[in-house]
DNA sequence: CTGTTAGCGCATTCAA
DNA sequence: TTGAATGCGCTAACAG
């Protein structure tokens, strides 16, 4: 692979004039230019960007880090990233944390490594300390999707509380007292403030929750599949369930399809996320929506704009979730 | 941020000794160990993995093109990507073709810039000429789900011919004669090839195609059901409805649905990747099974060997299509 | 086992 | 407008 010194030995000229026409700087002639330019195609160069960055002491990179990309969820979230990336001349360098401490700390030191500019954090496993360590370090540092007291200005967050708080009163208003709340098994915060929301809702409306109307397993299909057969076995009367997230819920429903129990008619679903395929499940889920891409922005905008100095926020960016209602709640009497 | 000459200074030792210890050579005492180590601690020390990059000329990176990040058939190959990458100390560098050659170009250069060792390419836009360019200068760069004869022991497929086939002579053995094609309105080769292969299977079993039973919308959700409502628009008699993939087939079954038209006892439909979602749509998708893990598995594999001048195949790896059956197909009389 | 030294490819002074 | 020279942070001889 040729180099600038190639380059600038086939055009006639030096280094530093190469590095300019590679740099559109206004003071090169325009024969330099054209010269130049003329070795670059011929010697198909391609500028180095490792060295581009050493010197430069940026390497024009967004680092994200996400539990897991294979995750619709965060699919959507990094494509919008991506987008305000380009929009500003820099691309993304992607990492899982699968919420576990120890490859979300991997992940951000080899974010730290590759000299992010700016980094945009989706962390669940870490412990506050060790976040607060790595945003005082890295000043670009941004954290979606959780709250950190001690860096509140850094955070991005949604109102997950408010969020079942919605869907439950939303199931009460409808007649229903026997509400089941199928979750996610990861001892994270989201989880904790979900099932907060519901059991405040139930308080709120004098229902006693029951810990048996509890189901915890993996947050995705298979996982809701398996939490509605464990109620489903306890023979305990249920008219509606609330689920962790879309993916749960189409789990819910498969599993009640298989023992022809029909939604809504005999049990009401509830979702989380309002993800692509909300609608794309038979019935179509009523469920809590996530502003994810929303939020991926306004994480991307002040990140950058911390870098650049330009703002500084006072407090945590805390989004509310909206219940969006399509055909999964039916109304009893 | 401190450097590696920080780290000597505060440690009382040459660079070179701190350089040694970064990459745990056994020429170094446990002495200068002990007390390089401690002054990395203390300083929060990051080795620049540019600069590492730069002087190795290796950036440990595999760079990665797909056509949309957020679209979970290439979340999935990602992920498998990252998992291989993982194995050998690597990490990926993504990027978005989007099916537009001007990005595909933009995302190639990207990686190349970036020193990527080893690259997986899915472009579908970009033409042969171009993507035989680019091959003959990465030795080590991969071709995915395409095949250029020219570099045909770089490209890994699927057989998307054999794909279509398959699904349609089934649903001709279970004794439709009404089948519709919904697919892509991308003018990609996997289209092409799909299509030719319901066309093969109906002109092989003495059926006529007819253009009115072919739907051309964007390969997902909402294309599907565009495409569905146009297919019922026409006032046709269909038996059966081929898609292009299993997003398409999920819109397809939510047009169905409203408008009470029910799968499979009145409409049979065949989906294509055998995705997550295939199993969560009512009725479970009968499908076409694009083994995308195992493909990218391979790829990566390939790409990795290829740049240590391991292997050299001598031609293209051609993936095979496999049928699964689920709910989605009734047999008629 | 350790330190000195020479680059890796590039951007950026500073003189001319 | 140009080029020579310097250094970004690091690895890898090489000599000790």
């Amino acid at each position: 692979m040729s180099t600038i010194k190639d380059v600038a030995k086939d055009a006639g000229v030096s280094i530093a004039t190469v590095s300019r026409v590679i740099n559109n700087s206004p003071k090169a002639s325009k024969k330099s230019i054209e010269s130049v330019k003329k070795s670059m195609k011929a010697l198909s160069y391609r500028p180095n960007a490792n060295a581009r960055a050493l010197v430069s002491k940026s390497s024009n990179t967004i680092g994200v880090l996400v539990g897991d990309i294979s995750d619709p969820f965060f699919g959507s979230m990094i494509k919008t990233i991506d987008s305000i990336a380009r929009e500003n001349n820099k691309h993304i360098l992607i990492c899982n944390g699968y919420h576990k401490a120890e490859d979300e700390r991997a992940a951000i030191e080899l974010l730290i490594y590759n000299r992010c500019d700016v980094l945009i954090v989706h962390a669940k496993a870490l412990s506050d300390k060790e976040l607060i360590e790595f945003a005082t370090e890295i000043p670009g540092m941004v954290i979606i999707n959780r709250v950190v007291p001690e860096i509140a200005s850094r955070c991005i967050a949604l109102d997950n509380f408010k969020g079942t708080y919605l869907a439950t009163e939303f199931l009460i208003r409808n007649g229903h007292q026997h509400i089941a709340w199928i979750s996610s098994n990861h001892d994270i915060e989201d989880c904790q403030q979900r099932k907060l929301g519901y059991l405040q809702a139930l308080s709120d409306n004098s229902l006693t929750a029951k810990s048996e109307y509890m189901e915890f397993e993996q947050p995705d299909a298979e996982g809701g599949e398996r939490a509605m057969s464990n109620l489903l076995a306890k023979n305990i009367k249920i008219t509606a369930v609330l689920t962790y997230n879309d993916y749960m819920a189409a789990g819910t429903l498969v599993t009640l399809n298989d023992n022809a129990i029909r939604v809504p008619e005999q049990i009401s679903i509830i979702g989380f996320d309002d993800g692509l395929i909300a609608k794309l499940v038979q019935p179509k889920l009523t469920t809590v929506r996530y502003p994810i891409q929303l939020m991926a922005e306004q994480a991307t905008k002040l990140s950058l704009s911390l870098v650049k100095k330009e703002t500084t926020p006072t407090k945590a960016m805390l989004f509310n979730p909206t219940l969006i209602k399509r055909l999964s709640v039916k109304s009893i009497s």
